[in-house]
DNA sequence: GTGGTCTAGACCACT
DNA sequence: GTGGTCTAGACCACG
């Protein structure tokens, strides 16, 4: 399949951002088994080490946890599932708003170029 | 006062960011003049190659022109600059919204939370 | 019960720590026969071919042997086990004022530890 | 110059171990510039991978800090390295006197032969 | 086949 | 010359 990363930010940092998206999303469920560590980096065309590294991070985060030769599996903890959930949600919409503001383009207008496109 | 960086991107890449920002939002007018590069490198805390680098790019998308010793200055042509900001604000627009959908948040509730936002 | 490991240092190493420790310090007394690879497979969580593999190397050092079809038992050299015991003792100890005077603490200091530990 | 590991523990493991002496030994002080990554790869014979993973989790715990392009430094937080300090060595008399206890040595026979010590 | 560690060595951003 | 990222590929512990 392949999978586009960005060139302007380290792949593992995209690679994190990736799976955690698939965690928030419950496309990964709690407790659900990950692809093994070559298999991702098959899919997203990148070495196994650098999975490895993405993966250590979500699992300094507690997003993700280790059962020895057995694989990786997303955490069963939903309330964390749910909070890092929001926080993303949240800084996503902070930073949308102030990229907007620094174009000059204030609150009401961003409103209403969103429900224009709500309309659509 | 220092400039705040991001980490997980390129410096250079990050000036272009903000001095693009600085034209589309007409904070620097078209044809005036740009601070040095001495003077950005101080203002940015970083080597002068690095904002030379940022302008270069800048300039070889039209945005800024060089005249030879008088300094750099913000392009006159109007409509370039507003076609870039347009281009900057959708793209802007459509990430986040694929951002969202990503996460599992659909139009619909993105309308809802830019609302609330509006109402505080 | 199950049993606690230090992953940081390879399953059977600590296996073989264990069984060292259970006979010199007489919890499995010289001749004793030890539990069968399955069952102390099943104690430890662990694969039999790890317990196997620690079993394997105390039998190389005489601590314990095998009687085909038997099982596995506890050495009858008393001899050896003290042996061993004393050169266990004098490593830890050893060990021990190596590390505390690498962080810059001599001698007098761990007395006072240890005094002050024992007035406890 | 070489240094010897110890082949039951990851050597990145032991390598953090060692910098965390220095450090709490004062052998590196607060705010002292570490040698680059590539100077202690060679000072330890190893990777500078592996060098950079055991220093990374330094810097995750605090104890010391990168300046991009300048070099690693250790933290000048005076109290978490005190702290961590005690952690430290509080943890290694707990060990020693457990171990000691698993082979059947007493509070009082560790206290006699570390006295005992003392006096040679 | 699973994750973990390590090497050798390249390239990049930045000073 | 500094740290950071990445690749290619090997070897180990474990099941």
């Amino acid at each position: 399949m392949g999978y586009v990363f960005n060139g302007e930010m380290p792949i593992y940092l995209q690679i994190i951002e990736h799976i955690k998206t698939q965690i928030i999303s419950k496309k990964y469920l709690p407790k659900q088994k990950l692809p093994s560590v070559r298999d991702l980096s098959f899919e997203f065309e990148v070495n196994p080490n650098t999975v490895q590294k993405a993966l250590q991070e979500l699992e300094d985060i507690g997003l993700i946890f280790t059962e020895r030769t057995n694989g990786k599996f997303v955490t069963d903890n939903e309330a964390l599932i749910e909070k890092i959930k929001n926080q993303t949600v949240q800084q996503m919409v902070d930073d949308f708003y102030t990229r907007m503001a620094k174009i000059g383009i204030g609150q009401d207008e961003v409103s209403k170029i969103v429900l224009d496109r709500g309309n659509k």
